[in-house]
DNA sequence: CGGCTGTTTCGATGGCTGTCGAGCCAGACC
DNA sequence: GGTCTGGCTCGACAGCCATCGAAACAGCCG
């Protein structure tokens, strides 16, 4: 199984688990379920890959060169690389080499998902968002 | 400046970060934004502490009690204690004490925030939400 | 082919963190 | 007041993680 494929699955397991709608506030998440949310925040938790994250996701055209996140940080190339691979282990982002470069693009369809997981338990309970 | 004053500065600060609405997508997070989402995400990153989440969040009158959330790991008292504490000054729970038990309850608000910062980038790609 | 650039992997290291046991504080009850 | 129970703090320890330099790998270009 190719490195390509781990992820896959990685993120077909995540989608399993999390479904289109399993509020955070429904019901008690499972040892399960909450270990495979937990991945993905954990991912998030970093202030390193969350800049990362949002600098591919806001990037003109959706993708973000290598080279054009190393500049932002006061951080070696090895560490770059690394937190991007966390987000990629972890299903937020994609990579992709064309020629010499690696462009990385995020997964809306993950994102989406941890946001439908947090939501429900908001609009329970809080009229401030006032849909 | 007490302990719950020091929690109450946490969450003033980070929902004065997140704002109602900075989406990930739209522009890079600053260095000063993203450590404060990271503290959010990184306390959701484990699967214990998203479990209490959950079990607070989904419970009956939307508080829990501790000695209700300790039975359902097989941890000790202090480590339920201690995620507690790290939900506590993520500004992602509460605590009260009333008589002999304390009881938590989530803050809807910040997960309203946090869900907020992740749904823009997510429906900015993706039809599957298809609202 | 040989070198050059961009990116990743490897190994090591310092710091952070989840976990525990022992002990402490707060209320309740006698 | 004395004691009992629920919950927290403290100190310690093992395992994980962010970071780095060095080295390996992948394409380009001369």
């Amino acid at each position: 199984m190719s490195k390509q494929e781990a992820e896959e699955r990685v993120l077909a397991q995540l989608a399993d688990v999390v479904g289109c709608c399993s509020p955070l506030a429904r019901e008690p998440l499972s040892a399960e379920q909450s270990g495979e949310l937990a991945r993905v925040f954990k991912a998030m938790g970093d202030p390193v890959r969350l800049r990362l994250l949002s600098l591919i996701a806001s990037h003109a055209g959706g993708e973000a060169c290598v080279c054009d996140l190393t500049d932002v940080f006061d951080l070696s190339g090895p560490t770059i690389s690394h937190h991007l691979k966390v987000l990629r282990e972890a299903g937020l982002i994609t990579g992709e080499r064309r020629g010499t470069w690696v462009y990385y693009r995020v997964r809306p369809e993950l994102l989406a998902q941890v946001a439908t997981v947090l939501e429900p338990a908001a609009s329970d309970a809080l009229p401030v968002v006032d849909a």
